[in-house]
DNA sequence: AATTGTTGCTAACATACGTTAGTTAATTAT
DNA sequence: ATAATTAACTAACGTATGTTAGCAACAATT
């Protein structure tokens, strides 16, 4: 009988199968990936799953409030630091591009298929959305006032940094890819440069 | 019996189809829109929609290929004029944003949906996309040739400017929006500036 | 007025999906 | 070694989905 490998390292069984929804969700959204399908991925039958989890939107649930909490934690943390705006700024991208980078799969399915959660997890998550871009206006608008930022409308570099850096989407499928270093550094040269007054 | 509105407007009951089926797989995605959904909103049954379409899939198809054509047409006329290349930059780029303002829900169906398309279309799709950004990073590397644009990776800046823009989609749900041209003029104002040397 | 093609309807089919029930095997605790 | 718990399996249910068949109502043409 196949169990779940879990490979030791304190993950439980169901951390496993989360993971492999996550890849799932990814490659094929999350109403087109079936229970059936995350089950082959996983090894076993798809009835086997239910000795884990409570059901396909509990597995989207998970991912998408482990996401927005590490996000939510970092914009507390950087709100508190004594730097400019636009260090600031600089820090929240470096953290977004570096997440992007190395939990992708997670980040990825999180910002696209969050529309498939259920109320009131659904009004939970679009208010935890909307909070955070008001936060990340804040800064910019902070800088704005500070000179340190061009007279532009927040919201929209908001919507723009947020937006670009689910670029790195592409990078990772990719063939010739440049490294995560100089993908970064590039994305905040851009980025960065674009808010920057002279 | 209730019979499909095509408004006059030389539109065909397929145009009319196609223009609702956009903005139902906008707004739940193209799996988890049904073609009872679609049906509702069309007013009339399921299988009557038989009579105008060959398959969901062909609403998809003629949704991404429609906007897909438009693009390579604009890079085509954009490529041939004698401008500088930041100027056919920015010109691309406000194309992408009026584009994205004006067919906003076509726009966002093929570039969130495309991976549902089933080959040989999807193949087709995925090489346009490919090529359609080989030429853009090409403008982009030819700019960083002529010192207009700052050393940058050309690929990485391509998947920004395109990604930056699909953020219009939030603008487009916001409640309190500024003007479409105030819109437009910020993206520009960031993404140019991103790019241009000093 | 009769005819013909178009567009709608109802009914139904086959398939795929998420999930539950009940049972057996494997692991852990006593 | 035995008992208890955990985790797998098989089978199946109910529902939703895309689509087809066959027929009725409408519109356009003669």
């Amino acid at each position: 009988m196949a169990r779940i490998k879990t490979d030791d390292k304190n993950l439980s069984r169901k951390d496993v199968i989360v993971t492999k929804a996550a890849s799932l969700f990814r490659e094929k959204g999350f109403k087109a990936a079936s229970m059936r399908d995350l089950a082959e991925a996983v090894g076993v039958e798809a009835a086997s799953l239910y000795n884990h989890i409570k059901s396909k939107t509990e597995l989207l649930h998970d991912l998408c409030f482990n996401v927005a909490n590490r996000f939510m934690h970092k914009i507390d943390e950087i709100e508190a630091e004594p730097i400019s705006a636009i260090e600031k700024i600089e820090k929240l991208l470096r953290f977004h591009i570096t997440e992007m980078i190395e939990h992708y799969e997670e980040v990825y399915v999180s910002d696209r298929e969050w529309k498939h959660l259920e109320d009131p997890y659904l009004s939970n998550f679009q208010n935890q959305r909307r909070l955070y871009r008001k936060r990340f206006a804040a800064i910019i608008e902070a800088g704005i006032g500070q000179k340190e930022v061009k007279e532009i409308d927040a919201p929209t570099a908001v919507l723009i940094m947020l937006h670009a850096i689910t670029g790195i989407e592409s990078w990772h499928r990719s063939t010739q890819k440049i490294s995560a270093e100089a993908l970064e550094d590039n994305m905040i040269t851009i980025l960065v440069g674009g808010l920057t007054n002279r």
